[in-house]
DNA sequence: GAGCACTGC
């Protein structure tokens, strides 16, 4: 092995201290690594590395505005830096301590964890909140963890955030679409209420952005506030992480088929390494299923337990994952980025990262999303190294030169704001009273192709008018619904046509990934099943005899197995069915069927979707469709109960981009509807003209 | 004949 890697000379665990003010230094100790299994909370606690810097911390947040908190995992910042502040009176006087994570899982266990280290109750003293769950109680919760997307949706009715002292914006580096708006509005919010703490914490180093942007001239300090301001100039201090030692390697030459490479580095660890469980990260289920077959066949009998990990598998077959590794075997997990942040395996000491990742890419012109192979960032390289220093020291192997990365892989991703269409962050601005989009004080500005493809979009569904403001009632109901515009647009117009009642559970199944399990080697029966729900009409008349099928079998998970569909999805799909219930009283909308008229409901669904109708070109032989707006030839997926099919006019929910453009959930309409639908779009149209 | 990952009152 050694001809063949070469070991780095990245030193990712520098510390770094800079106060802007060059006031405060603080030096940091090397990361200390000892189980913590005997030890109480309270010295579990004073173990953890952000232990050392809980008076400066306290200090910084005191006296700036906002402070930058950069520091590795296991720092034991998410868990530690609430209590300080709790600890040092921020929760007293009814106000509450906020906590963001962006991801669900995030929340409950960090808050259980703060729950258990107070010795409270979760859900008293400590709370949290994700959507479908509130675990807080009103004047008694003074630590609150939340994701982001829910304090999003709490400014709407609490635009300036009164009831919080501190903010703590968890895992910024991630940059993920709600964490760039809450912080461009924190930013905002902060000008009105200079007594608001901000803290930012992030993993990578790239906090002088952060600062910069952070740092505000407050304009109007008129009135006289009776603590003095804090300094509107950002502190940052930087805490290292608790992780061990991992060893880096690279290719000495740049591969040329990272699939294989990655296999011959297994085997090449299974060969030469001492024990220990190995983590290859690659782009997706095809390269995933590919490696595995690839290992399994090469690795009979030879000790090697080979399985693969991505979003698409059944939680049964995600939960192998976390079996124990049997005696005198290895491990080896075959993972798209899924393994990166989301989940996290313990007993990982070898990490193979072939150093490409997929990611959605957005073209506002064409307005269609791509999901495209590219490299990823150099924060994701050493994320994923990091997955290998869990549990003792761990080498990970980079199937790129280091020359690659020092001088060429870029620091940082494109932030998702930049790579999304903006139509569901228009409206949340604008419903947050932010009229003035292209001006908004963006972290990372999207290019005004996007946002003025939003706005069209927006004015095309009649949620904004002419002036670009919010449409009453429609636009202010579709803000006040968290799904995406064109959904909630279809769920407004459902109203009128009397079928709100199966557009909601529509609406809810588009609204989960799928809610069909991912069965490679039973293809055909999986077809054959899936035909007993099949509806001539298309995908979401067939999702509503589904869903009639789950709750007619008393939501078994029994019945989801049997049937190839996701136990996991469907309950979502209750879930946010139920919400959406919910939602539409209180928009004072009466639920209403349509019984057997798909009809109507195909109608309320163009009334969203009229953008998307195709037709099927004449003689095509290979079920070519064109789209109305822009001729552009798309496919029927080959998921879609209408593939080969081929309808003379369809509609599709969405456009998955491969080597073609392929329509995922197509229904068949009648073309007069679409005048009906939105004469401003379809008006006089003979042979494919463009609205745009 | 095909499927990155999250998320939302």
């Amino acid at each position: 092995m050694s001809k063949y890697w070469k070991p780095g000379s990245e030193r990712p665990r520098t510390v770094l201290v800079d106060d802007e003010e060059g006031g405060v230094l603080f030096v940091s100790t090397p990361a200390s690594s000892s189980g913590f299994g005997y030890l109480s909370l309270e010295r579990q606690r004073q173990r953890l590395p952000v232990y050392k810097y809980r008076t400066a911390i306290l200090y910084l947040v005191e006296n700036h505005a906002t402070t930058i908190i950069v520091g590795e995992t296991g720092s034991g910042k998410t868990t530690q830096i609430p209590q300080y502040l709790k600890e040092a009176g921020w929760a007293e006087g009814g106000r509450v301590i906020a906590c963001t994570q962006p991801r669900r899982l995030a929340v409950q266990s960090v808050a259980s964890r703060v729950a258990e280290e107070m010795g409270v109750k979760l859900g008293e003293e400590v709370g949290y909140t994700i959507r479908f769950e509130d675990q807080t109680k009103p004047n008694v919760t003074k630590i609150k963890f939340l994701t982001d997307g829910v304090l999003l949706r709490e400014m709407m009715d609490d635009p300036l955030l009164i009831k919080y002292s501190v903010i703590m914006v968890d895992e910024a580096h991630e940059r993920s679409l709600s964490t760039d708006m809450l912080l461009g509005l924190l930013k905002k919010v902060q000008r009105r209420r200079p007594q608001l703490r901000i803290i930012i914490s992030s993993a990578t180093i790239d906090a002088k952005s952060m600062a910069t942007f952070f740092h505000i001239r407050r304009r109007n300090i008129g009135q006289a506030t009776e603590d003095p301001a804090p300094s509107e100039l950002p502190a940052t201090l930087s805490v290292e992480g608790k992780g061990y030692n991992v060893e880096i390697h690279y290719v000495e030459e740049p591969v040329s088929d990272y699939l294989q490479a990655a296999v011959d580095t297994v085997m090449s660890i299974h060969d030469k390494e001492p024990p220990g469980d190995i983590l290859v990260f690659l782009t997706g289920q095809d390269d995933i299923d590919a490696a595995v077959q690839l290992l399994t066949e090469d690795a009979q009998n030879n000790g090697l337990l080979v399985l693969p990990l991505y979003s698409g598998l059944s939680r049964a077959d995600q939960d192998l994952i976390f079996s124990p590794t049997p005696k005198g075997k290895r491990k080896v997990v075959i993972s798209t980025n899924i393994a990166e942040t989301s989940l996290t395996l313990e007993g990982i000491v070898y990490v193979v990262d072939s150093g490409f990742s997929k990611q959605r890419f957005y073209n506002p012109i064409a307005d269609i999303e791509n999901l495209v192979v590219a490299p990823i960032s150099k924060a994701s390289a050493r994320q994923r190294a990091g997955r290998a220093g869990r549990v003792r020291p761990g080498k990970c192997f980079r199937l790129y030169t280091e020359e690659y990365f020092v001088k060429e892989m870029p620091a940082e991703g494109i932030p998702e704001m930049q790579r999304s269409s903006l139509v569901s962050c228009v409206v949340q601005l604008k419903a947050l009273g932010i009229d003035n989009i292209l001006g908004f004080d963006w972290l990372a500005s999207p290019s005004p192709e996007a946002m003025i493809r939003a706005l069209e979009v927006l004015y095309s569904l009649g949620i904004l008018d002419e002036d670009a403001k919010l449409t009453s009632p429609t636009g202010f109901q579709v803000a006040e619904i968290p799904l995406d515009p064109m959904i909630s647009k279809m769920i407004l117009s459902a109203d009128t046509f009397g079928c709100s009642e199966e557009i909601i559970t529509i609406a809810a199944v588009l609204s989960v990934q799928s809610i069909w399990v991912s069965v490679r080697g039973a293809q055909r029966e999986f077809d054959e099943v899936k035909l007993r729900f099949a509806a001539a009409e298309g995908d979401h008349v067939t999702y509503l005899n589904v869903y009639k099928g789950f709750i007619h079998s008393g939501k078994s998970s029994q019945w989801c197995y049997k049937n190839y569909i996701n136990y996991q999805a469907m309950k979502k799909v209750v879930d946010i069915r139920e919400q959406l219930g919910r939602l539409l009283r209180r928009l004072g909308i009466v639920l209403k069927s349509c019984e057997r008229d798909t009809q109507v409901l195909r109608k309320a669904i163009l009334a969203g979707f009229f953008a998307h109708a195709c037709c099927l070109e004449e003689f095509s032989p290979n079920g070519m469709y064109k789209t109305i707006k822009s001729s552009r030839e798309v496919y029927i997926h080959p998921s879609s109960v209408l593939f080969r099919v081929n309808p003379k006019w369809v509609v599709y929910h969405s456009l998955v981009s491969t080597d073609k453009h392929y329509m995922r959930n197509v229904i068949a309409i009648d073309p007069s509807w679409l005048i009906e639908a939105a004469p401003h779009f379809y008006q006089l149209r003979k042979p494919n003209p463009a609205p745009y």
